[in-house]
DNA sequence: GCCAACGTTGGC
DNA sequence: GCCAACGTTGGC
């Protein structure tokens, strides 16, 4: 099983917003950047474990758990032409963007800032310090159960 | 709102 | 295949 860290902007979805979902799940599509394509469709696994990260606001930082019900997909983002995300180049044949489904586990007790992420010395190798960009990144063992006990 | 970082596009 | 121009992300 794998750890990883999902960035959203809270403004479009918050972990609230999965805390909440209806069908108890989210899709996670909307994700245009190739490397992090790559790891959805190739290493992100049914049962792995999530940081949900808000990123773009005004509280900076991970906000809680969840983890992958559905492994990747072809993302249905990229073959509606009324979607942001519609992808004129993608067929079923030629599939080019995936997405995975989320369900939701739990708020952290202390939500953990980006400024607490950048003092604790055992996170400085996070791709989230290292590869400002990234929306999907893989997060070690170590640094998962770190950031749990910090937010729990 | 600003701006640095950086990924993508497209001309050559 | 290089690289300039451009667009987007994301912290502050």
């Amino acid at each position: 099983m794998a750890y990883w860290l999902f960035k959203t902007e809270p403004g479009e979805y918050s972990l609230d917003d999965l805390s909440i979902e209806p069908k108890g799940f989210a899709v996670w599509d909307g994700i245009r950047n190739y490397q992090a394509r790559n790891l959805l469709r190739d290493k992100v696994m049914v049962g792995d474990e999530v940081l949900i990260y808000h990123s773009a606001c005004k509280h900076v930082g991970i906000a809680g758990l969840a983890h992958v019900v559905k492994a990747a997909y072809a993302d249905p983002a990229q073959f509606d032409s009324k979607s942001p995300y519609f992808h004129a180049k993608s067929t079923v044949d030629n599939i080019v963007w995936y997405c995975v489904d989320v369900s939701y586990k739990s708020h952290f007790k202390h939500y953990l800032s980006l400024a607490q992420i950048k003092s604790i010395p055992e996170l400085q190798n996070m791709a989230l310090l290292k590869q400002a960009r990234l929306s999907i990144q893989p997060v070690s063992q170590e640094e998962w159960q770190l950031i749990k006990r910090y937010g729990s």
